[in-house]
DNA sequence: CTCACTTGATAGTATAACATATCGAAATTA
DNA sequence: TAATTTCGATATGTTATACTATCAAGTGAG
């Protein structure tokens, strides 16, 4: 076996790791190294062989969560014909990434480093874009804040991933439902 | 001076702690006792006093939670006559307790406790029973089950109440902005 | 002023968690 | 099969934090 299928299988494991590890710091925020070892199923010495230690782990998981929702947006193209599909796809999507997201901009020592901080902003630009340009279409409201519409499909996206995980919202319809709520509010319509 | 307006200051002051240190907490979930103590301008000794342990101080904070939203909760009558100022009103009295209700929904401590959490449920009947009877009146869309549009407006009154904490809306729109999010979604309207 | 009470600072202790090292077992590769 | 590595359990050192005890300073009432 050559050394980079090695560092490959290493660095498979380290992610499956660092995204249960995600998991259990999202629910609850202040799980020891050993809890989190648990959880991973495996034991506390293999989890240090992973992560120097526990604020260099905090900052694996913050470029982890980066590289993972930066990778599932630049897969959601907004293309000009179909742009009506961009947001339920983006959205269908990022549900299952809710962990991860809520860790980015909720987790204090994530927020105090700067690299994470500036990829996190860079991350957020395409999407500002693409909001923009719906706007624009006159497919979106042109009264609302773009910033403002980014923080609440953030905060929706991570509650619909918290409901599914407990079990009151099903999976498959999830999203649906997200959509539907991110698009129309719950006012009925007077028309 | 007597006794009675001795203990009356000194559950003032608690509440005061107590607030505050929802708010230090939110913000830093592992905050430690020295910092909630500082963040409230005390010292750790009097932090002491009033407390007897940091898990009794969550389960204080929790109670505090219960109590002030509830009383906020009750203060907003459903009348039969002007429903429509019903959820605004709410809105704008909940935004303030935005760390509180986070708190309340989030915290690994205090949704481990059995009668905080019975407490919890009971806080929401009478907020599922308003939206049941907005949704009667056709003031509500139908289609949308009432546990999610609660779980909704927590999210989000949690949500504006940071935002205006980080400065990026401003106090006096932030009930308006709310409203309008919670009740019309992004979409334009096609009509 | 005096007394009762409260507060904050400091020092000290106990406990829990982080981090490291070792060793035998299991898995993987040659 | 033999060699190498990978892993998990355990033991241990080290640090951090919760909590206690004590004392001096401040405050308000009588």
């Amino acid at each position: 076996m050559k050394k980079k299928e090695l560092t490959a299988i290493k660095q498979t494991r380290l992610n499956a790791l660092l995204d249960e590890a995600t998991k259990c710091l999202v629910e609850n925020p202040s799980a020891s190294m050993n809890e989190i070892a648990e959880s991973a199923g495996i034991g506390i010495a293999t989890l240090h062989r992973y992560v120097e230690s526990r604020e260099q782990l905090m900052i694996h998981l913050g470029f982890r969560a980066i590289e993972v929702v930066t990778a599932t947006m630049n897969d959601i193209k907004l293309d000009d014909e179909r742009y009506e599909s961009y947001i339920p796809e983006l959205i269908e999507a990022l549900i299952p990434l809710g962990d991860k997201i809520y860790f980015l901009s909720h987790d204090a020592t994530v927020n105090s480093n700067k690299d994470i901080e500036e990829q996190d902003r860079a991350l957020r630009k395409p999407l500002l874009r693409a909001i923009e340009l719906l706007q624009q279409k006159g497919y979106f409201r042109q009264d609302a804040d773009k910033n403002w519409i980014v923080e609440v499909l953030y905060s929706l996206v991570f509650l619909t991933w918290q409901q599914v995980v407990e079990g009151n919202v099903a999976r498959n319809s999830a999203a649906q439902l997200l959509v539907d709520t991110f698009y129309r509010g719950f006012r009925q319509n007077e028309s």
